[in-house]
DNA sequence: CCCTCATGATGAGGTAACCTCAGCAATATT
DNA sequence: AATATTGCTGAGGTTACCTCATCATGAGGG
């Protein structure tokens, strides 16, 4: 009948557990982007042009879920940075299309790397099969 | 050698589906917040208040993890809403307490029930062994 | 061929949730 | 008493989004 939980009990359930890994998780990802002056948000940019090669900035929105004004936005700040550049889509002059640039191809690549690293350093804590039960049943859940 | 990974392998690992659960995770539990016209982060303020009674702006900021700073303004935003009310510290002239008003009470012990309706809907999909699972793993690399 | 409607990008302006740095008051330390 | 520390808040900045309005271009109908 303790109303009051205690200071380690903050623990409200699954979702907070979950939230304190991705609080954990999002400030290590930044950390290891920190080399490249790169945000976040820039960097799953990046990841969508060395995937997709060039793509419109709606495009570009809708791999990154969201906005298409938001695109925009970001596409100003890589260009400014020099990793991407706009060139007209030849086949529609309303479109831009949006590619990387040798330097951004770079930075890119190098980052993926980074990443993965990171990813393994993370999740490495963990043995094989607890690793193989996580993804199973967070793809439960990613619906 | 194929070097251009296909449109469904956008699973780049653990580290992307973790992230897409936690979208959905979050999305669900703005919209679960929306009746009471109050943000995810003065809700995990009414949270920590609920549960720890009156306590200073300094106090709340270290439960939440926020600069100081960040706190006045959640305490600003939670009062205008006249969810808690500040009162001057006997013990220390300089400081303020920050207590729920009736109000802010009810509302949220509203959202505390909204939130664990909302987690159970989420984490419902899961039998009980892999909810066990998922809870054991995730507190390995909560860390 | 022109007219209307849809589409692609962007300007303007807004929000949430943070941050740092400065400054003021009150307390604690020496 | 002098100095340092602590607690809060003003001012101003950042990231990553959003909506709404605007403007050019493209596509389909009559």
């Amino acid at each position: 009948m303790t109303e009051h939980t205690v200071e380690s009990a903050d623990d409200e359930s699954l979702a907070e557990t979950f939230w304190a890994v991705a609080s954990r998780l999002r400030r290590q990802s930044r950390d290891s982007l920190a080399p490249w002056d790169v945000t976040p948000s820039q960097s799953r940019a990046l990841g969508v042009l060395a995937r997709h090669g060039e793509v419109r900035p709606g495009t570009l929105a809708e791999h990154l879920r969201i906005a298409p004004r938001s695109a925009t936005e970001v596409v100003d700040d890589l260009q400014m940075r020099g990793l991407v550049e706009r060139r007209p889509d030849p086949a529609d002059r309303r479109a831009t299309l949006v590619a990387l640039t040798e330097e951004g191809d770079r930075v890119s690549t190098a980052i993926r790397a980074a990443r993965r690293a990171e990813a393994d350093r993370f999740f490495g804590h963990l043995d094989d099969t607890d690793r193989t039960e996580l993804a199973r049943i967070l793809r439960t859940l990613r619906g």
